[in-house]
DNA sequence: ACACTGACCTCCT
DNA sequence: AAGGAGGCCAGTG
């Protein structure tokens, strides 16, 4: 499709795409490379809608705390948390304990 | 075309 | 240290 056919949301998608097993990122992230640093709530939005679409690991975008605060939005809710401990992530209390080590910030 | 919504972030008490 | 409010802006009705 052409770049004008590409909305926000489909370039939010295909940076979530990028992100590496075992690895997340957090919304501010993501909406800084897309140069709406201030609406990381676009982002997350944009997550909302992702359900609908395949190949989109959800579970790997976290709050700047590495807080899972979509996880609510799993069904079930701990759908979420038990993605990301299959890929070796630790969370404990819905929060990510390497968090920073594991990070990752698309290019 | 207007108003409301929202998986966040930062600043201000 | 903890809580509240505002700002950001693309989609949807």
């Amino acid at each position: 499709m052409n770049p004008k056919e590409i909305s926000f949301y489909d370039k939010v998608y295909e940076i979530v795409r990028q992100i590496p097993y075992g690895r997340v990122t957090s919304y501010g992230a993501i909406a800084e490379f897309l140069g709406r640093k201030g609406s990381a709530r676009m982002v997350g939005y944009a997550m909302n809608h992702a359900h609908q679409y395949e190949g989109i690991p959800a579970h790997r975008v976290v709050n700047r705390n590495g807080l899972l605060t979509g996880k609510m939005h799993f069904h079930p809710p701990t759908l979420m948390q038990q993605l990301l401990e299959s890929e070796g992530i630790k969370v404990q209390n819905d929060k990510i304990q390497n968090f920073k080590e594991i990070f990752w910030k698309p290019v």
